[in-house]
DNA sequence: TCATATCTTGAATAAGCATTCAAAAACTAA
DNA sequence: TTAGTTTTTGAATGCTTATTCAAGATATGA
């Protein structure tokens, strides 16, 4: 008789910021209704507890980075373009040094994948459908005919997704952006060669 | 007049292994109590607090490894060979998904550097040992002649510290063992390309 | 306009946390 | 043996935490 008055993905996408700066542990409910203005009640209602709120967000985050990557890609009409351009993106994320900039999915995978088997499972699928979209871009890259070497889509979409979550571990020792993206670049090579 | 009853490598090493399954906020007292046989008396005596017993035990950990790495390539003469099982290594203990095989050091990286400056500061100079141990690494393979392409001995190292971060953080999605050996021999090559 | 169902509010709860401290124990040197 | 110093011990402290809940507010349907 009456819908609730907050709006669900401003919500979570509030909840990401503040997992991705502080991570689940140290986030407090306090830090959360800080950040999304909601009641601890309202919270609890909605979302069951603050590790349901912190799946909900995990769930949005996905969504959210599916959506930039397919707006991304499709700006390009080479598969290789839109490749470099998502590298690109990557490193320069890396390099802003804004904690609001850091991959949630990354952050959760190295916090709780030993801890929290569902949370596992939900990032596992994640990186499973980030593969596979990855996946076919290679395969377009192939079609068009700009891959070098005999390597396999599959292969190379994982090889590429090793390389961002190590670039993104690797920016938190802050090095040179000049070396930042280097790296980027290097790694696009080997990937597509 | 009396010197400490325990051993502080021992207990350090137990602290490590607490903080690499739990993460630090979630490592209570009690635990590090639990995994230290110390009482939290005797904690704050000898480490200040519960941050500096992370400090002690990054700094330990960083020295373990180091040891570790040194033990490795000196089995080897030829550098690529010492390498190659390093490489062995690291896919090994990714593979074995134990928790005590996780890197503090990487951990503590995701965890800890956008909130902890003087961790950071800590982690950046292990990062940076680290790079300046595998570019010497890539110089003697350089001399022995097994290396193709013209890409700088440093260069090498970042993108072989890169892909190892890479790896262990998608070893978290527990991928089938076969793929996770075929991702080390594929940075193998590619970084000595 | 009123009844009702639902959401919002925020204080209360109880458990857990890091940290402190004073008393007890134990090693060392004389 | 004894005095002196340091470590060990673990209960006490005060703070923070996630969670609950009952009262109040508000929109909806009759």
């Amino acid at each position: 008789m009456r819908s609730a008055e907050f709006n669900k993905e401003q919500v979570l996408r509030a909840a990401m910021t503040a997992f991705m700066e502080k991570g689940y542990a140290k986030t407090s409910m306090q830090d959360l209704k800080a950040v999304t203005g909601l009641h601890p009640g309202s919270i609890y209602c909605a979302f069951q507890n603050k590790r349901g709120l912190l799946l909900a967000a995990l769930e949005q985050y996905n969504r959210d980075r599916g959506e930039e990557l397919q707006g991304l890609f499709s700006q390009h009409t080479s598969a290789r373009a839109g490749l470099a351009a998502y590298m690109t993106h990557v490193v320069d994320e890396c390099v802003s040094c804004d904690p609001q900039k850091l991959c949630l999915t990354q952050k959760a995978l190295n916090e709780l994948a030993e801890q929290d088997e569902e949370a596992q499972a939900i990032l596992s699928e994640q990186c499973a459908m980030w593969r596979n979209a990855l996946c076919s871009v290679f395969e377009r890259i192939a079609e068009q005919g700009e891959l070098t070497g005999t390597r396999s889509p599959l292969d190379r979409a994982r090889s590429l997704i090793v390389s961002i979550y190590g670039l993104r571990t690797f920016a938190h020792t802050h090095p040179e952006p000049q070396v930042m993206r280097d790296l980027g670049t290097q790694i696009l090579k080997d990937v597509c060669q």
